[in-house]
RNA sequence: CGGAGUGUAGCUCAGUCCGGUAGAGCACUGCCUUCGGGAGGCAGGGGCCGCAGGUUCAAAUCCUGCCACUCCGACCA
């Protein structure tokens, strides 16, 4: 796993992991509470938070994901600072614009700089002193860094924090037919991406924002708790993207249009009139959801005032025609733990669990057993955690087991202790089956590729 | 930015109206019992009662200012 190894096994007795038995109480929504109580974050200050051990490997499965996906479809991965000239701002005309969401800074020398809350304006810079000619077009690049914008009201915790983690990526290309053809490719590829994060986020057509643009969706996972109304037709629940990794420019048109025929849009888009008229009122939802990724395109908007410019097959100079593309990386934890969890906690799914297995040993007598299948695990790759401690009772254990959402629970000793096997657990069914410790790698090795929807593994 | 509210133990909160030596449950430490769904008992440890000033013999409590955080609304990946 690149570029980060996460550590495959860690023990429960020595790990920092504070769950919370009571739910803090200013944590109105869900999400925000499990992450509470499930020692995945600690608030630092409003909208700012700390990213604990658990919290942090969950943040990390998605960025690992998001990057491949980004990889597959041949974009390059970069790194911009935080921190940004104002300088840059000045000359998009967004330094007077974008406003107080804006933090602005000066550095000792009174400089204007601000804490970047997106990065058109460097990535342009970046681009125009050092992208010629057509004949080096079309380029993809990202990166994943820290934004920051100073919401006028944070809440919800990891879901509308201040600071958030974001995976923001920028296309370059000549004309506008590339320009589309790019952004179809990155459309196809979040379908894909947020598929295999184990969540249905529905492409709707979107506000530009002050991004800006001509074209623009949403990525959206429906949530009741969601903050932005969406409406639908019911029939794109049922869609389901068959997507095979490809670079099928043609093909890529034919999905994104098949994507977008049905009728999906933001509050701020929707038009009742055309609602009514293209969708029967039985298949007619209005729901919630949260906006997990954003992609625009909008041609010269930013090349134009930061003049970059490429010479053209025909010779003639002209601006370059970008898009942007966000995934909130960061919120993306919380919206996965929304549109999936039951009352006893988080249920993850496998791709961005934190573990893939819990282990708890019941009683001291089969310490030894424990740990024989603590090695195995570890050494098959299978990340775990593992509940060691022998001064904790069993009722205890098994509620943060199920508190923190490890798709699979294995339980030494205790009542399975009798049959001479070791009980396995399925966190999201319940589902119980007795295994003889042989026969546990196997058994879970079996289970995975069962269910594995997967297909880009 | 408008409106409302809250700051007391690690967490959830009582005490503030009506001023008089700082409280409970959970968590933590030790011992005993219990032991498959966040156990029970006994004994402990832990507080600049958000900060600063004022009133008073005496302030967590009353007054003033500040700070922080939360909720509702307008705005947003």
């Amino acid at each position: 796993m690149s570029p980060y190894e996460l550590k495959t096994g860690v023990r429960r007795s020595s790990y920092f992991l504070p769950t919370l038995r009571e739910t803090p109480a200013d944590a109105t929504l869900v999400s925000h509470r499990l992450m509470l109580r499930g020692g995945l974050i600690r608030q630092a200050s409003a909208g700012l938070y700390n990213w604990l051990p658990l919290g942090f490997r969950v943040l990390k499965k998605i960025e690992r994901i998001v990057r491949q996906e980004q990889d597959r479809i041949g974009a390059h991965e970069c790194l911009m600072p935080t921190i940004q000239s104002a300088d840059l701002w000045r000359q998009s005309g967004r330094y007077e614009d974008y406003g107080k969401e804006m933090l602005r800074i000066t550095d000792r020398h009174d400089r204007a700089l601000l804490y970047g809350p997106t990065n058109e304006e460097a990535i342009t810079s970046i681009f125009a002193e050092t992208i010629k000619t057509y004949k080096e077009l079309p380029q993809l690049l990202y990166h994943i860094q820290w934004k920051f914008r100073d919401e006028v009201r944070p809440r919800f915790g990891v879901m509308r924090a201040r600071e958030f983690y974001m995976k923001d990526a920028y296309s370059f290309d000549c004309d506008k037919q590339g320009g589309i053809d790019s952004y179809n490719s990155m459309f196809i590829s979040y379908l894909r991406t947020f598929q295999r994060l184990g969540v249905q986020a529905i492409p709707m057509r979107a506000d530009t924002g002050p991004i800006g643009g001509e074209s623009s969706h949403e990525f959206v996972i429906i949530a009741e708790t969601g903050e932005s109304t969406i409406y639908l037709d019911s029939s794109l629940l049922d869609m389901r993207w068959a997507l095979a990794a490809q670079d099928d420019r043609k093909k890529y048109r034919e999905m994104v249009s098949r994507a977008t025929s049905l009728y999906a849009a933001t509050s701020d888009e929707h038009t009742p009139l055309q609602f009514d008229k293209q969708v029967p009122r039985s298949r007619q939802i209005k729901t919630h959801g949260i906006e997990v990724g954003h992609v625009f395109f909008f041609g010269d908007k930013y090349s134009k005032p930061l003049d970059a410019k490429i010479k053209a097959a025909s010779g003639e100079e002209v601006f370059v025609q970008m898009g942007s593309y966000g995934i909130g990386i960061s919120r993306l934890v919380a919206a996965i733990i929304e549109s999936s969890h039951d009352d006893r906690g988080i249920v993850w799914p496998k791709s961005v669990a934190p573990f893939k297995v819990g282990l708890i040993c019941l009683d001291t007598g089969k310490y030894k057993v424990s740990e024989e299948l603590y090695a195995l695990l570890c050494n098959n790759g299978f990340e775990t955690l593992y509940d060691d401690r022998f001064d904790v009772r069993a009722g205890v254990k098994f509620a943060e087991m199920d508190l923190l959402g490890l798709p699979i629970q294995l339980i030494v000793g205790g009542k399975s202790a009798t049959s001479g096997s070791i009980e396995f657990k399925e966190r999201k069914s319940d589902e119980r089956h007795f295994v003889p410790l042989e026969q546990v790698i196997p058994f879970i090795r079996k289970q995975s590729t069962a269910d594995s929807v997967t297909i880009f593994d």
